[in-house]
DNA sequence: TGTACATCAGTGAACGCGCGTTCACTGATGTAC
DNA sequence: TGTACATCAGTGAACGCGCGTTCACTGATGTAC
């Protein structure tokens, strides 16, 4: 008992807290991940301040939270697309969760928080992640050409390869087209959401899919 | 006269200017650049908080000033480099400017501030740098292989091609391969500044020669 | 060189604000017999 | 079914804090004759 979503109060603490987070997005939205204010909150909510510490300890553990789920959603929204759905299909699901929620990714790949440092357990999300990118560019068995060449760091590769919990025997090539494509749709997401494409006259999505294109080419 | 730095007097003041500038960077590297306060750099001169007030028109100024100086050391860095850096060059110059100051960084790419405008004029700076970059691309007349292939905006990048104000005959090659630096470097430099390599066993500076190389290969 | 005036740096007090967080307390909801 | 008790949601007052910013004022520095 007790363990969460039984009883009606638990259920009832659940959505209290999930009505919490929701407003905690919209603030980000509108003043920024800095600007979350617990008051501020509990007012849009037409409850009193102290209220919301029956949900949450403090202000930290409200941003702790928020940032766990923008992790979780990731990985969720990878796992769910699979390794069928090869690395061109994973990028197209990075980058539609990044645009339907410019602020929770920011929240994952932005500015850090100097003080603020993030719970270890995100670490293993982003591990989930990364090991469904990597099966499936192992799946992919593309040609030794695509992506970088690493050659100046493989034992580098056998550390991460190790890190990211893939199998003994996934290629040097996955490692590689996986690390690619994570660091470049990143280069472009995070510069178009940054806004400073704007005025340059070019189209996010085609320079997305151009580099989705240059690491896919043959599939 | 009063145009600036003549007089003793005006001297004073940009001297003083730049020491809350150099208080303000390091508060920055503190509490992050929503936690800058006018009253904490004041006290950390030895000043009264409204003595400020003499030499910025406020905290939006303060900051708007900081970024623009972000934008205008990156340039400088670009322009004193020069197109004869090649892009290999100009890499390492991105690099090393960002590593030199992560907080600078962040300033220019980080996370935007949802009630924050930057100022119209960052984008011509943002422009300078852009320019020499292009040239450098232009001068490596690499091959058409180099950089994803882009054919399916060719529209666009004349678009950019005049917002960038490079000579009309620079090659689309130039484009893409300029484009293509642009935003890979920032893909893995965000991520490395950001932590997100941290624990995964692989050195971003390989990681980032590997992107370089994969760009400027035959040079 | 000296006097009269204007300019400007910096101070200290004050205003109003919203913040995170604590505490003692009221009412309602659930549980045990 | 009803009563007695424990649990928990939410309130309102309060604390201490630092913030940005304004204002009237003091002293020092520069300028004009």
């Amino acid at each position: 008992m007790a363990d969460g979503g039984s009883t009606p109060r638990e259920r009832y603490r659940q959505q209290i807290r999930a009505e919490v987070k929701e407003c905690a997005r919209e603030q980000i939205a509108t003043a920024g991940a800095s600007g979350l204010s617990l008051n501020a909150i509990a007012k849009r909510m037409g409850m009193s301040g102290p209220a919301l510490y029956r949900y949450f300890a403090g202000r930290d553990e409200l941003i702790t939270e928020l940032v766990r789920d923008a992790y979780r959603s990731l990985a969720d929204a990878f796992v769910a697309a699979g390794e069928e759905a090869g690395p061109a299909g994973l990028a197209e699901v990075l980058r539609r969760w990044a645009l339907e929620d410019p602020h929770r990714y920011f929240l994952v790949y932005g500015t850090p928080v100097p003080g603020y440092e993030a719970p270890e357990d995100v670490t293993v999300i982003a591990g989930e992640m990364m090991t469904v990118l990597l099966g499936a560019c192992a799946a992919a068995a593309l040609p030794a050409a695509a992506g970088p060449d690493f050659h100046a760091f493989e034992a580098d590769l056998a550390a991460h390869h190790a890190w990211a919990g893939a199998h003994p025997d996934t290629p040097p090539a996955a490692l590689r087209l996986a690390l690619a494509l994570w660091t470049r749709l990143h280069g472009v997401l995070s510069l178009e959401l940054a806004g400073h494409f704007t005025g340059m006259g070019l189209d996010p999505a085609l320079m997305y899919a151009a580099e989705v294109e240059a690491l896919t080419a043959g599939e």
